[in-house]
DNA sequence: TGTATACACGCTGTATACAGTTCGGTCCGG
DNA sequence: CCGGACCGAACTGTATACAGCGTGTATACA
């Protein structure tokens, strides 16, 4: 889409990884000069990439004030997954169909069960959280990349950063994954048989105990320096 | 939102402005400096419009190489529509949802509907057009700021800007506007009576009429300048 | 005459200087 | 001790200068 190159796109990627991972706490202040000294790109690549965070909703940007992180709220979270559930299930019918032709859509897929019910065999373990969690987003990507709308695919993908910084906030008990795993095997099957209505119904399942766990995790206990509004 | 004041502001109204008008003609190369001149505005601020506007897939951005006004194509149109007959009609329920206890928004539907009644009562005429598609405007605006998910909110009104320019560049048959108002008294009557699925089901055929209209008039004759792809 | 190459122009990407405004701290007065 | 107003610092918004790259053209050669 745009250039892979440009030091207004590296400080894009900087700042968005460490958003998603967390370790830019919601609330923290990112003044473009500080920027300027943390990433060693001048102040217009800084300024492009705080609009363009501030596009996606990683950031909020008051006039004459200093970008922040943005902050979650309970409301911001169950909206996220109401949306989510109103466009993946969509996402899922179109792969579902899209499964039959594209061959190697098919595989990515295969490949993906197989890797999915190794891990669901494998023992609770950091190790394997994190191992699952990729294997989640490899999921996630390979179902926008068969998405055709170009509108869907692109509004799917700008949540994503959302999802995966609640993810990497709010540590959720790991036995989560094993249903999370059942879960995913349910999604995949259901694209591998074609069956768009199951993959559909299974993605919104999905979704739903998702938000549950979350909003669980979040109401319980917030991590350090986690900063959320009720 | 963002400040309502500035000059980037300005330049980015003013361009989002004439290309849904339709004079900045798809694929109309939209010069840095060039921008400069007829903006009075500096670099700075014409380049934050441009991403913006790129961002909103108004223009289409190439690496160091001049800014263009989105093309359009027969795909992208069934995109846009196939989109917003997934977002729109659960932005009825909603709206229908909420004219129980928002007193200003059933006003509102309340004096739409009798002006939309009015209009369809008077003669055919391009004043009459005009009008009427203020009043549809006025609608969607209506629905949009009664939608209380962000993240549906935010990209309804994303999407907006190309409707606008797809019925300003295609002429459509002034006939469609009879329908059309019957259509629309359809969707304010579903509102009021609180109807849910009957709002949602007016406006998925709302939408799927409004498409197959606007692809023929595209196929049929390709207005003045006018550039699409097949 | 067709093609390949070299040159020149223009454009974006980047860096930096300047002006206006807002926020926070501090000092004074009650 | 508390409240308010003034002052200073820092930040964003804007303007402009410089460098690198791509594109298109003109020319030389086969």
């Amino acid at each position: 889409m745009t250039a892979p190159t440009g030091k207004a796109e590296a400080v894009y990627r900087q700042l968005r990884a460490q958003i998603e991972a967390g370790e830019l706490v919601p609330g923290t202040p990112l003044g473009e000069v500080a920027l300027v000294e943390r990433t060693g790109a001048s102040r217009t690549p800084v300024r492009e990439a705080l609009r363009r965070l501030a596009a996606a909703g990683l950031v909020d940007l008051a006039p004459r004030q200093a970008a922040r992180v943005s902050r979650i709220s309970m409301q911001s979270v169950r909206d996220l997954f109401a949306f989510r559930a109103l466009l993946e299930p969509e996402a899922m019918r179109s792969a579902a169909q899209a499964v039959g032709t594209d061959g190697d859509l098919r595989t990515a897929l295969t490949r993906l069960r197989a890797d999915l019910s190794r891990i669901g065999r494998r023992a609770a373990s950091p190790a394997r959280s994190t191992a699952f969690y990729a294997l989640a987003d490899r999921f996630d990507w390979t179902v926008v990349g068969a998405t055709r709308n170009e509108h869907l695919r692109r509004t799917i993908a700008e949540l994503r950063p959302h999802t995966a910084r609640l993810r990497n906030l709010s540590h959720a008990d790991p036995r989560r994954i094993e249903v999370s795993v059942v879960e995913h095997l349910r999604m995949v099957d259901a694209l591998l048989a074609g069956d768009a209505d199951e993959a559909a119904s299974a993605c919104t399942d999905h979704l739903a105990r998702s938000v549950d766990t979350i909003l669980a995790t979040l109401l319980s206990g917030p991590g350090a320096g986690l900063d959320v509004i009720t």
